[in-house]
RNA sequence: GGGGGCGUAGCUCAGUUGGUUAGAGUGUCGGCCUGUCACGCCGAAGGUCGCGGGUUCGAGCCCCGUCGCUCCCGCCA
């Protein structure tokens, strides 16, 4: 018989009744009822009752056997009575009778313990991180993470892609997120980067001629956690593709995500592909986020021109963009509800007010209600009603500012509406893709032309023309597209992706457009601009986030329930203990010298 | 860097206007129990109330500071 198991703790049924088995686990529960003691062995597998009663042989050495002791029983598995099955295990139907008893390692009493499903706090569960894996949430979350990792590069494989790896030790990168980076011990002074993303080397894979090319890459940014950004490290199905325009990639991308949610969906609806596409412009305006949630039926619409009006005499909209939310059913709320929704968007968004209007249907007749309506005449009302959609019994907000302040503050109305008034189908995957992205965009705070996005991104423009822009070009330059597009879902952002400038001239010069000399350009990228110099095909591809896909499958709100692994917000890992400090000898070979911040 | 929330037994939490010896559940330990599967019953141990200072006759509770965790803004594809 094998040291340890002959089955595992998730397999036995009724034919193997009369077998003698070993099995191999934790000690999940003991139940002690005096003259008999059960003990539920779990294992990754599943869970087997084991019992054995005092004039056993083995009692005295079960006995002794505590929550999440690791043992190996050996015994004969018999039939539970009728009333005795357990019609919630799988294995309920039998129970090993306990013969022998081998004790493999104890454990101390539990800091976090594993039976149960109670929430804890999030400092122990990271400290204690091996307990909570154990824990049957986890455990599934981690599983299914690999099922679907699986499942990716099964459909990627089939859609003709290859898997390549890339560097971890690379050059720093000076635009998008903070670098880590990694002392050289052989070039005293000289730094390696982790890559924010494998951008570079992918598009060198397809100068190379490898056509299509797909990784699960890890990913570094040296940024501030969210709930849904991890700390340092996080994960991307990056994939890249030759002679591929925009909607090559869409027809690429969307079967894998079609077919991956729909694999893991588990009951839930996942929209058809193709996934709509909605121009970025257009997402601002009805949406107020580049990443709309479609679960969400409010649509924002544009009423400026309502409140533009000179029979209409509300002063603190005029000469502003106003932007309407309507609040299907909300003039059933109790004013409270109105108020607290005020209260927010001054304290969190920093916005003047959220004002409001509830729409009452009387004969046919549409009549308004709250603080600002009598500013507004009945023809005024009617308008409001038709371009935002809203009938009797509907409320509507308004957000006023510069264009961008009311589409951010509309945005987030339209999230908190969304959800106070339970219009999310939590049943669904809404996915989108969000198109023609601006090229650059204003520095405000160092009244510059920035990149918006992907500096490596090609411009919708014509070649020559684009050449020929100068800084007096500002307002094209600024109203410039490029084919660079997000994948949304749920309203996470998956993956942004691009078709490339693989044209040296070209992007020389939106480099240039964005502050950057040539001669900085050719040091900064030289390794990418050299290749395109020698025979570039065009290409293109995207990036989804592998651990934003499985917490959207698994029905988690963080990241940190669905990575083995993960670090606290503060990115440390508490079980592991890093950061930490380093040796003096280790620091002298790195040519490093500490110099601690001082206290203020 | 900034804002919100939280911090009381190993763990989850309660703790009234500031008032005797800070409680419950769970876990641990001991006793009883032959069919439980969140077993049941009895008992015991277990607390620098995050830390430091202040106000007060008296602080878990009020004030100031500080530390930790978390969520958000900044930052970030």
């Amino acid at each position: 018989m094998h040291a340890y198991r002959t089955h595992n703790c998730g397999e036995l049924r009724k034919e193997h009744v009369g077998n003698t088995v070993r099995l191999s686990g934790w000690v999940n529960r003991r139940r002690d009822h005096g003259g008999l003691l059960f003990i539920d062995l779990r294992d990754h597998y599943g869970l087997t009752q084991c019992v054995v009663e005092p004039d056993a042989a083995a009692f005295a050495e079960a006995d002794r056997c505590r929550s999440e002791w690791v043992v190996t029983l050996t015994g004969k598995v018999v039939a539970r009575t009728p009333e005795t099955v357990n019609p919630d295990l799988p294995t309920g139907d039998i129970e090993l009778r306990i013969a022998e008893v081998a004790i493999q390692s104890v454990a101390q009493e539990l800091p976090l313990p594993v039976f149960g499903d109670l929430e804890y706090p999030e400092d122990t569960r990271l400290k204690y991180r091996f307990l909570d894996l154990r824990r049957e949430r986890l455990h599934r979350n981690i599983t299914l993470r690999s099922h679907v990792i699986a499942s990716i590069r099964r459909r990627m494989i089939a859609q003709g892609f290859t898997e390549f790896q890339t560097p971890i030790l690379t050059a720093s990168s000076p635009e998008g997120a903070r670098d880590f980076l990694v002392p050289s011990r052989i070039h005293p002074g000289e730094f390696y980067a982790l890559p924010q993303a494998p951008q570079q080397f992918k598009q060198l894979i397809m100068v190379a001629g490898f056509d299509r090319y797909f990784q699960i890459a890890p990913c570094f940014r040296d940024e501030d956690a969210r709930a849904d950004r991890s700390p340092g490290e996080f994960y991307q199905l990056d994939l890249e593709m030759s002679f591929a325009t925009q909607d090559d990639v869409f027809a690429a991308v969307e079967p894998v995500l079609h077919g991956l949610f729909t694999e893991f969906a588990n009951g839930r609806d996942v929209g058809p592909a193709p996934f709509p596409r909605i121009p970025y412009d257009e997402a601002m305006l009805k949406y107020g986020v580049d990443k709309p949630d479609l679960r969400n039926p409010i649509v924002i619409a544009d009423v400026s021109a309502v409140f533009a009006r000179e029979d209409v005499a509300f002063k603190a909209f005029k000469g502003k963009v106003v932007r309407a939310i309507p609040a299907p059913g909300a003039g059933a709320q109790p004013r409270s509800f109105f108020d607290k929704l005020n209260d927010w968007a001054r304290s969190e968004m920093g916005a003047a007010g959220l004002g409001y209007i509830v729409f009452e249907e009387d004969g046919g007749k549409l009549t308004g209600k709250g603080p600002i309506a009598k500013f507004i005449p009945e023809d005024g009302l009617a308008e409001l009603a038709r371009l935002s959609g809203v009938k009797g019994g509907d409320a509507l907000f308004f957000a006023a500012d510069r264009e961008a302040r009311a589409a951010a503050l509309a945005g987030q109305a339209r999230i908190r509406l969304g959800r106070e008034l339970g219009l999310i189908d939590e049943k669904k995957f809404a996915f989108c893709w969000i198109v023609d992205f601006p090229m650059y965009e204003w520095n405000e705070d160092e009244k510059k032309i920035d990149f918006s996005h992907n500096p490596f991104s090609m411009p919708q423009f014509d070649r020559e023309k684009f050449l020929a822009l100068s800084t007096a070009d500002r307002d094209t330059i600024l109203g410039l597209k490029a084919y660079q597009y997000d994948i949304v879902c749920n309203g996470i952002e998956l993956s942004s992706g691009a078709i490339r400038n693989h044209d040296p001239d070209v992007m020389l010069k939106a480099f240039e457009i964005a502050g950057y000399a040539r001669e900085e350009t050719e040091a900064r990228f030289g390794g990418m601009l050299n290749a395109f110099r020698y025979g570039a095909p065009p290409h293109g591809g995207t990036a989804p986030g592998i651990d934003r896909i499985v917490m959207l499958i698994a029905g988690e709100e963080n990241l940190r329930e669905v990575t083995m692994f993960p670090m606290n917000q503060q990115a440390q890992d508490l079980m592991m203990g890093a950061p930490s400090a380093v040796s003096a000898k280790q620091l002298r070979e790195l040519h490093i010298r500490v110099v601690m911040p001082e206290k203020a």
